[in-house]
RNA sequence: GGCCCUAUCGUCUAAUGGUUAGGACAGUUCCCUCUCACGGAACAAAUCGGGGUUCGAAUCCCCGUAGGGUCACCA
């Protein structure tokens, strides 16, 4: 059995699309599961539609993702001109093609056109199983503009064939054109490759994903904050499952389980609340540096590391954690108002006052070199405990942090240090 | 319209002839809790319709219906 080699042939006319990547990564999948490899070959022959800078965009994004490759030796289509021209000959020569004068425009140029067996093909997909078409509704279609230049199905069949692609696993909007593939393909007597078509990834109305749906390329989930890993396992999770009840894989997991036979026929729905579901997942599983890393990266300034436990339980996206480092300015000096501090009256000034004082006694009782939450909550617990939580945790708490909305008092109370804690206290007793 | 593909909770899916049709997201309720978040528990929610085959069908077959794809000198 040959080694096993998939291909991933974008054409560079727009960003790298959502369901471009799934596609590259059901076929990386399936090349690293049984040992072989992912090539990737840029359909450029559409010269006016095809851009570098969309050829970096696709490699960056595919870099983004760790979705590894390998670029074919004369990954472009435009640059293989030669490659064609012998096949194309061949063709005419064999009788399986002809050179039909009808330029739409009734300039005279001709055309190369294939002769339509006009048969009942039979192929077999990984997914489907046996399709078969009628050849005839085909007709004698177009194969190359004209001796020297192929078109798509001519370019894919050589493509393919030159670059000793045994798998072919493209999305379904591809499975009408597989009948003249084979044709085409057959008339060169080259080798059937297996085939695998995969389900669409829909919009919310079931119609095909597109750009008035909202975010479809990857580098604008990226700025969304959606990291990788997050991306990765929700779009291999879309139209295919392992089976069981796991959610949560990592690429290499992903790489031992992939088999083409669970990929699913019908479409699926995307869902960007299950994917931030995921990046949230992915966020928690990060290490504290890691995340700090990542954040880095993504808002191009550091964050206090105090601060990262704190964003990383809460934050679903990176966007999100930006917007809390916002939010968590405890560090710098705050204000108190008396609604912040008594919950809008809800409990008498007074008391609040009387708390604070309380609380100050007993911090004053913690070591400096051991004020850690676990020893600041032993040190004020059994107080709040017999004066009502509420009524004593909550102007700390808002003491500490100046918010109505924050982490609970004894972190906060670790993160600024007795000194400052000391100093707040002060401040928000003026205020009573 | 022709051809092709598809059909389980709102969504992603499990169940490959025998289960009270399971899980996850979202939703609701409750618990934890000073707030936010995390965590925990529970509720609600599906086999497109009709015929077969079979002791037994979400699962196999046929017919409908619905949705999608594709019909370029684009890929």
């Amino acid at each position: 059995m040959s080694t096993v080699i998939t291909r991933f042939p974008p054409s560079p006319t727009g960003h790298l699309h959502i369901g471009s990547v799934r596609t590259a990564l059901f076929n990386y999948l399936y090349a690293a599961k049984n040992g072989g490899t992912m090539v990737l070959r840029f359909e450029d022959t559409d010269k006016e539609r095809s851009k570098p800078e969309f050829e970096e965009d696709i490699l960056a994004g595919l870099n983004w993702l760790s979705i590894p490759y390998t670029l074919a030796d004369n990954p472009r289509q435009s640059e293989r001109g030669a490659l064609y021209q012998p096949h194309i000959a061949r063709l005419i020569e064999s009788g399986h093609a002809y050179e039909a004068e009808e330029g739409k425009d009734g300039s005279g140029k001709k055309v190369v056109r294939f002769k339509n067996p006009n048969t009942t093909l039979v192929f077999t997909d990984e997914i489907r199983g046996e399709v078969s078409f009628d050849t005839t509704d085909l007709g004698d279609f177009v194969i190359a503009k004209n001796v020297d230049e192929p078109l798509y199905h001519l370019a894919v069949v050589i493509d393919d064939h030159e670059m000793g692609v045994t798998h072919v696993i493209r999305g379904e909007d591809h499975i009408s054109n597989t009948p003249r593939q084979i044709l085409i393909l057959e008339a060169l007597g080259f080798t059937r490759p297996s085939y695998a078509h995969i389900p669409l990834i829909l919009a919310p109305d079931r119609s095909k994903l597109s750009k008035r749906h909202g975010a479809v390329s990857v580098n604008e989930y990226q700025s969304q904050g959606i990291i990788a890993e997050a991306l990765i396992n929700y779009l291999a999770l879309l139209g295919w499952n392992p089976g069981g009840e796991q959610e949560i894989y990592t690429l290499s997991e992903l790489e031992n389980l992939f088999t083409l036979e669970r990929v699913h026929k019908g479409g699926a729905i995307f869902d960007m609340e299950k994917l931030v579901w995921f990046n949230h997942e992915h966020l928690k599983r990060l290490s504290d540096e890691e995340f700090a890393k990542r954040l880095k990266h993504f808002r191009h300034s550091d964050t206090d590391p105090r601060l990262i436990p704190l964003i990383k339980e809460r934050a679903k996206t990176l966007t999100e954690a930006e917007a809390l480092i916002e939010e968590y300015d405890f560090l710098n000096p705050v204000s108190h108002t008396v609604e912040l501090l008594t919950q809008n009256g809800k409990i008498a000034a007074a008391d609040a006052s009387t708390h604070l004082h309380a609380l100050q006694e007993l911090l004053g009782g913690v070591a400096d070199d051991d004020f850690t939450p676990e020893r600041v909550k032993e040190a004020l617990w059994p107080y709040a405990e017999a004066q009502g939580r509420g009524a004593v945790l909550w102007p700390l708490r808002t003491t500490l942090s100046g918010r109505e909305k924050s982490p609970d008092p004894f972190t906060l109370a670790a993160l600024l240090g007795k000194k400052t804690v000391l100093e707040r206290i002060e401040a928000a007793q003026k205020v009573l």
